[in-house]
RNA sequence: UCCUCUGUAGCUCAGCGGUAGAGCGGGUGGCUGUUAACCACUAGGUCGUUGGUUCGAAUCCAACCGGAGGAGCCA
């Protein structure tokens, strides 16, 4: 016989008949002449009742030495539940004990705090939560390549170890081989110079953008700054889709699209994970996904924000006016209070941007856009590039950036140079968008964040 | 890097100046078509570390270490 998921016989609509099932014990209550197990495979949130009469083979070096979490196959024949909970549950003839598990085996029948079972991430996966988040990380990885790939966009793979430490963008890794010597001119070192883990692979996507019209990459990006925040981590997964022949406008209807597609894929093919969240999680969670589903993002300029904010008599913590970049606070109001559901800003002042992004005629703003949703901020953050030679090289200067450094990156504007624009999509805070979990380590199998490499 | 909170049994926490507690988990026994099952008994802790105040410190003070939240930066 071969085994059976558990999901697909909790789905079942007629009996399965007989089945063979393998798994991990939740739980085992005795009774007189008899033992229920639950069952867990990761196949879905629910487990399977398992009803083994004393009278089988093996049940008693089978069964009744079962710890939460031990490893089982399990022959039965599948019946209508007597009990309330469950459609279905197992008649067992066979219970065959895998691996035990240990009596000092952590996780428990009852809450436990998210921080512990961070320290035990090797086994959290076991947990009802992290199953359930891990299914959707799957499944949004998927929806991810399945959006981009139904629009014929071409998937490119950029370096993940890179020269250019450019950018203004945040600290970054260094990549060596000498071990603590001779690290600052990187002249002795394994490729002749100093090296990084990548920050983004947008510059390189833009290169490919300008040659195959629409591509994405999607992969790990890693940041060395020092940030204690639920929302960021040190190496976490991005996406970065760029398209030629395309202007700020295309670019942000591009995110919202991808938004709304993402969040559309989650309801449609996670609804039990998405369940499990709702109640345990977030309360609001799903009619605020529906929400954003259905209606419109709210679009607004830099300098319309702005004046939203200052007329709206709200106190701040932090000053509001034009130049300044929008904080936390100011983003929240605007997604959480102000709009009630995802916002785009865009057109924001050229000195706070970096040198790539395309002037506008106005010459004071760059043609820059996040996106913000509530509960986490930034989720977007994109532009069109400037692919004018002598107004990019004039940013350069600006930036106190060497051209020479940006050789390859120039020439995309001396050969064939178009208009074209993309942005970056942070995975995991789309995951916390999804899920309503609230910690950037709670969505990574293995966070990395500052002072904690573990696994 | 800065600000705030926090560190007591395997886990979640109470105790906040007078010789360490509960629930859950573990072990043993009982009961029951149960479902975070239930009942009884039992084992388990140099109270983050170091120093100080005190007759006496888990409790007060200082430094350090770990954890969490927020800010900045960003995705």
């Amino acid at each position: 016989m071969s085994r059976i998921l558990i999901s697909e016989i909790r789905n079942a609509e007629e009996c399965p008949g007989d089945v063979l099932v393998k798994g991990w014990v939740r739980t085992r209550r005795d009774a007189k002449a008899f033992s229920f197990i639950e069952l867990n495979d990761g196949s879905c949130v629910g487990n399977l009742q398992v009803v083994a009469d004393a009278t089988i083979p093996g049940y008693e070096d089978s069964v009744l030495p079962l710890r939460t979490g031990a490893s089982v196959e399990i022959e039965g024949k599948v019946v209508a539940s007597q009990g309330g909970g469950q459609k279905w549950e197992i008649q067992a003839s066979a219970v065959r004990l895998v691996g035990n598990a240990e009596e000092d085996f952590p996780l428990q029948k009852k809450g436990h705090s998210m921080e512990f079972l961070r320290s035990i991430a090797h086994l959290r996966p076991r947990a009802n939560l992290f199953g359930a988040v891990f299914r959707v990380r799957s499944r949004m990885a998927y929806a991810v390549h399945q959006f981009f790939q139904e629009k014929a966009f071409v998937y490119v793979h950029t370096p993940i170890i890179t020269a250019s430490d450019c950018e203004g963008a945040g600290e970054m890794f260094r990549v060596t081989t000498l071990d603590g010597k001779e690290l600052d001119s990187g002249a002795e070192d394994f490729f002749g110079k100093p090296t990084y883990l990548t920050v983004s692979g947008q510059l390189e996507g833009e290169t490919f953008a300008c040659a195959l019209s629409n591509i994405y990459t999607f992969g790990p990006t890693f940041r060395a700054e020092n940030s204690h925040t639920s929302r960021h981590a040190s190496e976490f997964w991005m996406i970065e889709p760029e398209m030629a022949f395309c202007d700020l406008d295309q670019d942000m209807s591009l995110a919202e699209e991808m938004v709304k597609y993402l969040v559309a894929d989650a309801l449609e093919n996670c609804a039990e994970d998405l369940g499990f969240f709702n109640r345990f999680v977030d309360k609001g969670l799903v009619e605020r996904l529906e929400f954003v589903r259905e209606r419109d993002f709210a679009r607004v300029s830099y300098t319309e924000a702005v004046e939203l904010l200052i007329s709206s008599g709200e106190k701040f913590e932090y000053p509001v006016e034009y130049g300044l970049n929008l904080q936390s606070e100011h983003e929240r109001y605007l997604t959480e209070t102000h709009f009630k559901c995802p916002v785009t800003v865009y057109n924001y002042p050229r000195e706070i941007k970096p040198f790539y992004m395309r002037k506008n005629d106005d010459e004071k703003t760059v043609a820059a856009m996040d996106l913000l949703v509530p509960g986490i901020g930034e989720i977007v953050g994109g532009s069109q590039r400037e692919e004018r030679l002598d107004i990019l090289r004039a940013n350069l200067k600006e930036h106190d950036l060497d051209e020479k450094d940006y050789q390859w990156y120039v020439d995309l504007r001396r050969y064939g140079s178009v208009p074209h624009a993309g942005f970056g999509l942070g995975f995991e805070r789309l995951l916390m968008f999804v899920t309503g979990v609230g910690n950037i380590r709670d969505v990574i199998p293995f966070p990395r964040v500052p002072g904690w490499a573990e696994f």
